[in-house]
DNA sequence: GCATAAACGAGACGGTACGTCGCGTCTTCGA
DNA sequence: TCGAAGACGCGACGTACCGTCTCGTTTATGC
């Protein structure tokens, strides 16, 4: 119907190499990995890509969107796995998100970045759209499966869900990223029983309470 | 007898100037909030203390360690409130934590030097001494004051007891943080309530099923 | 068959700028002039010519190269005049030579590179190569001169020839350097009369002892 | 006959350390050997004397007086051989001299003095009087000598007399030094005969002509 | 098929901050 | 009063990256 701008560049001139890209974004990770992030250099992630400093620059404002991009993936690979109760199945993903914790490139970049966002509003919704949000599918489908099964009853309110999901998130993630990168202690089976004990107690206690009497 | 702590200094050469120590604090907290963690230059908190750059490369080994020090001692202005109920107590310092984490020096610099933690045990090791672990003492003081008034059972148990006071802490810190900087929704009352609600009626839940039947 | 210089660059990438290499050495002289040798900054001769301090080191190992080639050049302004005699034109130039030595970035630049290149072979060589052997042809061009006037003989062997040129070289430039820097004095008409007077007795007496009867 | 101030200082107080100025001055040469003159720091010399830095300071102004007292006394060791005639002695003399120019401390020394001496008229003064004017001894006693065995005449002008001395002192210090220091050839015996012909050539020369016609 | 126009590698460029070193001064204590 | 020890303000060092620029080269079209 209408031209899209997509299927063919239409644009004249040489068309940027997509291996360019895939090798630019790996490279940022293997640099990750061994350097860190307050190490790492663009310049040496150019020379690691077999890439000029200014193909890089085309692409990516700054270290900081180069880095979003090449984890956001990683944090892509965490799914809910369907262990037969709603306690096992956020069990199952937590203990997922806290592997993904330990691995080098994902913890040194994943609280820089949010470092550099507090002073960066676009790079702060950058990190939102392509890391954040998107694991909140997690939650959604853990909620959908468990009313399913008659674990969770349903919300008839859309919009009180939504701040419910968005409550969990948050305290599921921080807590994760807490223990791991903060305290310092081990994400283990142990500590993620306890965790999602008190987690579905919670939201069982205030289930009951929220709906009927809100102010005693 | 009388231990003396340190009535001569026993070094020879001229001591240290402990009004460089202050300024310097304080120009990095001054820095922070001007420029941000990534900005931040420690040539421009040595211009900013009236002091020389040796000066503070004598003292601190980095910008990192510099910062630690400088943000430490405003965590420390936290204290648990007595509003009446272990609900209220909570709610009352988790405001004050969101409060601080508005402070632009507090968010830029918190989340940075736990990034370049993942990479240097010293480090963390440091933060964890001068800020995570002394705020624990709110979650304990808090416990003991729900004892007292009734509203937690005592824990006879002295480790189960310490685990889940790091439970708590790292629920709470973590899902703040992950709230205030990381989703960037407001830590209002509201949330704050209905986070308190889940994590109370968790800490009952938990409290409840915990003692008697362990592996059922 | 035409063997072209180069024609192209040949190496990939952005040119040296020649412009800039022209402004850092006359940077360099200026600075000498204003600060002399010791206090003469590299950074204060990047700021003086324009640019970066960077492009300045890469193009020169250190201050000592840099004012080799920034002084090199005065030297090279040196020439013998045609004053119808030997002595006549040993004074001119003699002259001359006193007079650059009089200029404050030469003096300043030539006993200070001379000074590093006795711990230094390669800035030794560098200050032969550029300053001093390019001085020589002064000696040879006189002693031509002085031949076909018929003020001194044809020297049969060349061998000698050269040994002699070095030597009168190292008297001329030793006996004025010293006069003009250490001793002090004024090199006058009056000091090069009678320095010549002695320089060529000594060349004459040589001349005729060293030919017939070396041991006797 | 009364009280000199030297036999006891009569000052109140600690006396200074004699000890400690020799040690210094022995300090400097051993740094000079190892490090040169632009890499010699007054902080090293002042460790290797086993002294503080401010006892340092408190004698002399910088590196540049203590450098020129720490090597003058090796030039005062020159000394003038009787070799039976003027010739000889010369040769001699240079000799010691070229020998003295390739101990490294002596070598990097005074080059280095006398090219912060040319924007230092005290210190150019200083290496006069402690250095370079003690030495004239050499071609006075030299010259007298050569009067008493006749192979000089007596000169009537002391003014020109001391015109001469000067003159030829400049000559043989300045093509030594420019020799060892510059060209970079050995001072080698026949470099030493052939440059003490010329000299005793132009000398003699310079005798006879300059007595009875200074323009002829 | 051949000009066009953009992307590309290479690397020099003007900057900024780094962390270190040496200077010369000062402040403290002990001899 | 001197001396040792060492912290201090200062300023230059030489390096590392930054992000931009200017080259010559390559590579897809679209005239």
């Amino acid at each position: 119907m209408c031209s899209r701008s997509r299927p063919k560049p239409l644009r004249p001139g040489r068309p940027r190499s997509a291996e360019a890209d895939t090798a630019i974004l790996e490279a940022t990770r293997a640099a990750l990995v061994e350097l860190g992030w307050s190490k790492l250099t663009l310049g040496d992630v150019a020379a690691r890509a077999g890439v000029a400093k200014t193909t890089l620059y085309r692409r990516w404002a700054g270290k900081s969107e180069l880095v979003v991009d090449a984890v956001a993936v990683l944090f892509d690979e965490l799914e809910l796995p369907d262990r037969g109760s709603l306690a096992a199945d956020i069990e199952g993903v937590v203990l997922q998100f806290a592997a993904l914790l330990q691995r080098p490139e994902a913890r040194t970049a994943l609280m820089a970045v949010v470092a550099e966002s507090t002073r960066d509003e676009p790079l702060r919704e950058r990190i939102r759209v392509s890391i954040v949000d998107r694991q909140k599918r997690l939650v959604l489908e853990g909620r959908a499966r468990a009313q399913d099964r008659g674990e969770l009853p349903a919300e008839p309110d859309p919009e009180a869900a939504a701040r419910t999901a968005d409550l969990i998130f948050d305290v599921i993630a921080g807590a994760v990223v807490h223990r791991a990168l903060v305290s310092g202690g081990p994400v283990d089976e142990d500590w993620v029983r306890r965790f999602t004990a008190v987690l579905l107690g919670g939201l069982r206690a205030a289930a009951q309470t929220d709906g009927p009497t809100r102010n005693p």
